[in-house]
Order: structure tokens, then C-alpha cells, then sequence
DNA sequence: CGTATTTGACCTGCGC
DNA sequence: GCGCAGGTCAAATACG
């Protein structure tokens, strides 16, 4: 009967524990969805003014750099995605579905990290290229500015390891894309996010479907489709909690989120 | 030997 | 016009 009541007292303990775990967890949580909505209020009010993602960007560049050059005066946005790569894999190499080419590595001023040039190789006459840097903020997190247009379609196996791989290339390593923003400031606060929850060993893969992939969102879009979507929430819930609790068991918290369907 | 990558040189555009 | 920085070229090199 103690050994009963000793069972029963000992759960209570770790339900109270796993309690605050989750009350800390939610603070948490709203914190950073109250420091998002005011980061996404500030960037309606600029839009509102008529000051456009593309025009804050080549506004930090000016602060940043004296010489900032318009590489795209065009209307059209070059399109930039993130990839987050392995810590250990130094390559610049990502698996996007198509077949590149390097034809030239520069330094930056602004960026420590070399950035690479390619040019797609599945057609002769593709005029399709892209730039492939480390980001400063987090160096395992590769942006690639994609410009131009392919004039075929990709390989059937896109976002797959491929047998068909060149040699040397850890493209295997690379993992889904991560988000399209041009627009530094909300970029500081992904990276912020996205740092947070890497603790977790499962990363959030399939956030952005196939379709996306290739268009331009926008970055409120996005967030409020992530923030929608239950699999972030728990994902980034479980994160939280690990930090907090330390656990290193997932399974062993429970996580009952009470997550709002659209 | 063919193909991909590396890397220094060169070209181009922009600000002063 | 000059200098700087990003982008591209192409010869050398590496690799299967």
C-alpha cells in the first residue's frame, strides 16, 4: 500500500514538474510570438510608407557598407533561400533539384565566409545562376540567391540524396530549405528561432511544401502559416522544454498542446 | 582522358 | 578619373 502511495506521490511530483516545465515553456512561447507581432507591425508600417522589404535591405546595406551596389535594379527580387547544412559540412553545396556548375568563389567584405558562384549545368543555354554564402549570423545556415530563370525542368529527384551526384559533394547533407524573407530584421529573428529550437534533435523538416519552393512569400505569410501549423508548434514546444528541463528524453514530456485548428 | 573545381587575374559598375 | 568591391573568366589542378 506505501509502495502504491509512494508510485502515486513520485507521478504527482514529475506532473508538478512537467507543469511548470510547460507554464515556462508558454511564457516563453509568448514572448517571442508578442516580439514577432511587433517586428511584423514595424514591417507593415514601413510597406505602409512605401518603404518595400527590397528598399530596407539596400537601406542596411547603405549603413553597412558605403558601396552597397544595386545588383538587381529590376523590380523582380532575386530570390534567396536558406538552407540549413550539418555543423561539421564546410561545403557550399546544396541539393535544390537542379545540376550546378562553380565557375567562381569570392570573399565578401561583409561576410567572412567565401561566397561561391554557380551556373546551372543542365542545359547548355540555361541562363539560371546562383550565389551560395554562409550566413554571419549562423554559419551552419547557407543562403542561396537564385537568379535568373531555368529554361527546363528540374531533376525528378529534387531535395533527394542522388546516385547521380558529382563527385565530392555532401549534398546528402543538406536539409529542407528553411524561408524566404528579404528582409534582414525578420531574418534576425528566425535565426533567433531557428537557433532556439536546433537544440532539439529533430529539426523541423516539410515546413515549406514543394509548391512554395520557387515563388516569393511573404515573410507574414509564412509566419502566421507556421504559427497555424501544429507539427512547428509541438516541435518548437518540445524544444523549449528541453532547454528548461534539460531532459534529454522527448518522450518523456508529454506534451498536450492545446493548438487552435484554422 | 574527360569533367569538375580552384583560384588568381581581369572586367564592370558605383561612389567619391 | 580613381579606387573599391562584386562578378566572371580561364588556365591550372584534382579526381574518377
Amino acid at each position: 500500500m506505501d509502495e502504491k502511495e509512494e508510485t502515486l506521490q513520485a507521478k504527482l511530483q514529475q506532473v508538478r514538474e512537467e507543469n511548470n516545465a510547460l507554464r515556462l515553456m508558454l511564457e516563453v512561447l509568448s514572448s517571442k510570438c508578442r516580439k514577432l507581432e511587433s517586428q511584423l507591425e514595424e514591417i507593415n508600417k514601413n510597406e505602409q510608407k512605401g518603404i518595400s522589404s527590397y528598399q530596407i535591405e539596400s537601406l542596411s546595406n547603405h549603413v553597412s557598407s558605403k558601396r552597397a551596389r544595386l545588383e538587381f535594379p529590376t523590380v523582380k527580387k532575386p530570390l534567396e533561400i536558406f538552407f540549413r547544412t550539418l555543423p561539421n559540412d564546410d561545403t557550399l553545396l546544396i541539393k535544390d533539384g537542379y545540376q550546378w556548375r562553380k565557375y567562381g568563389q569570392k570573399v565578401t567584405k561583409d561576410n567572412g565566409s567565401p561566397r561561391a558562384y554557380f551556373r546551372c549545368s543542365m542545359a547548355p543555354t540555361c541562363p539560371a545562376k546562383k550565389k551560395v554564402q554562409r550566413c554571419t549570423h549562423d554559419r551552419s545556415i547557407l543562403a542561396a540567391t537564385y537568379d535568373g530563370e531555368h529554361n527546363h525542368s528540374a531533376l525528378d529527384d529534387s531535395f533527394r540524396p542522388s546516385s547521380s551526384t558529382p563527385k565530392g559533394s555532401s549534398i546528402a547533407n543538406n536539409l529542407s530549405p528553411t524561408i524566404i524573407p528579404y528582409d534582414k530584421e525578420a531574418m534576425n529573428n528566425v535565426f533567433a528561432i531557428s537557433d532556439w529550437a536546433q537544440t532539439n534533435a529533430r529539426l523541423y523538416e516539410d515546413v515549406i511544401p514543394q509548391h512554395v519552393h520557387g515563388s516569393n512569400i511573404k515573410i507574414e505569410d509564412y509566419i502566421s502559416s507556421v504559427i497555424k501549423d501544429p507539427d512547428f508548434t509541438t516541435a518548437l514546444a518540445e524544444a523549449v522544454a528541453h532547454i528548461i528541463t534539460g531532459q534529454h528524453k522527448r518522450q518523456s514530456l508529454n506534451l498536450n498542446l492545446d493548438i487552435p485548428k484554422e
